[in-house]
DNA sequence: CAGTGTGAAAGTCTTCACAGCT
DNA sequence: AGCTGTGAAGACTTTCACACTG
């Protein structure tokens, strides 16, 4: 659809504009201008404008956007319009919070399976979820179609089993584990480190 | 230190830094250049040296840079040389797994108290921390001079929370809340949130 | 008019490429 | 030889400012 290519950047934001949108939903509104949903966001105007401009002309002139319209133009673009399924692999802590975070399914996602290699976790339930032998992985993730994997195991393993996972079918990877993943180019890994965050903003203390 | 002002994505790259020198230190190296953190990290030799660069002359030519002392210098710059006590604000599903987590005992930062609103939870111990009143939390705060705060409590009540915790000190918040929390400028804020990174990951899938 | 869509300008960040040190 | 530190170039992002529209 885009004429222009979109730069990555610009796509990072539009989960945020459909955050608003919802904000704005909730709160009655049928139409919300760049200036409104900006001062929500914490961001400028001309941002927003620019960024919906990668896609198309979403706005009225003299009103602003459409909630519900741009909502839905947004979810398409973003490929929101479905439900995907997404394995998460690592049942320690780190797996079994995020197996538990209903904030997924509220978005679309449906964690469907959780994979370990401790013997004494497979075959347990974690959060409702099956914990099933990390080697069934491939099996698993082919059967059921599965592009998504949150990765919540030790760095030792992680490239590893990313790497299991890859050549299974997995096309984009949420990964908890601090190190960089080397992963061939047509893999997304979106990174997750609270305490990266928290290192960066101990430099503005004192 | 630095002469010039540095920008903040700079800053948010030294804790990178501080991760590749930890791995090459386990792997018995004393000395580390650019390029070698580079490969590791996924990024450019170039960066690393101009961003070094912001805030000394830290390699020797030839050799690269002396692993443990960089180490020491960024933790300096980074205010990691010394132990950041940290309240968890909100005791649900997000905040216990954070308390859970020992990712942060690890990096220096300690962990000292939860708090929560609800009576059922007030009391109790989440990770053998005690869960107290949030309407104790500005006392604790000053008691113990904390600065930093991780919040994961519902999107409704975070920004009254928030400010709650800076009117009694706190500076800095890790934020689990999937908004933007209007601060004073002082405050820095960085926000976590899975969901948004799979909104922008499902762009690219198919 | 209020508010979009957008070229052009300004600002920021990354990469290049090379002098200079060990 | 090998690698740093760094101006200058290049690439990318944001903001400006205004023609245009319902």
């Amino acid at each position: 659809m885009p004429a222009k290519p979109v730069p990555d950047i610009v796509v990072a934001r539009l989960p945020l504009y459909l955050r608003a949108l919802a904000a704005m939903r909730k709160s009655g509104k049928t139409f919300a201008s760049s200036k409104e949903m900006a001062q929500w966001l914490g961001m400028s105007p001309a941002q927003i404008r620019k960024d919906l401009s990668y896609f198309g002309e979403f706005g009225k002139q003299g009103m602003g956007y459409a909630v519900d319209d741009l909502q839905a133009r947004l979810r398409q673009i973003l490929h929101l319009d479905r439900e995907w399924p997404i394995v998460i692999i690592g049942a320690g802590r780190i797996g079994s919070a995020v197996a538990a975070y209903p904030g997924f399914a509220d978005h679309g996602f449906r964690v469907c399976a959780l994979f370990d290699n401790d013997p004494a976790k497979i075959g347990t339930c974690i959060a409702g979820l099956r914990v099933h032998d990390v080697r069934t992985l491939p099996e698993f993730v082919r059967a059921h179609g599965v592009r998504l994997a949150m990765l919540a195991v030790p760095a030792e393993a992680a490239q590893a089993v990313a790497e299991l996972a890859v050549s299974a079918g997995i096309s984009a990877i949420l990964n908890y584990a601090p190190l960089n993943l080397a992963l061939p180019d047509h893999v997304r890994v979106e990174n997750i480190d609270p305490a990266l965050h928290l290192q960066h903003m101990t430099y503005y203390l004192d």
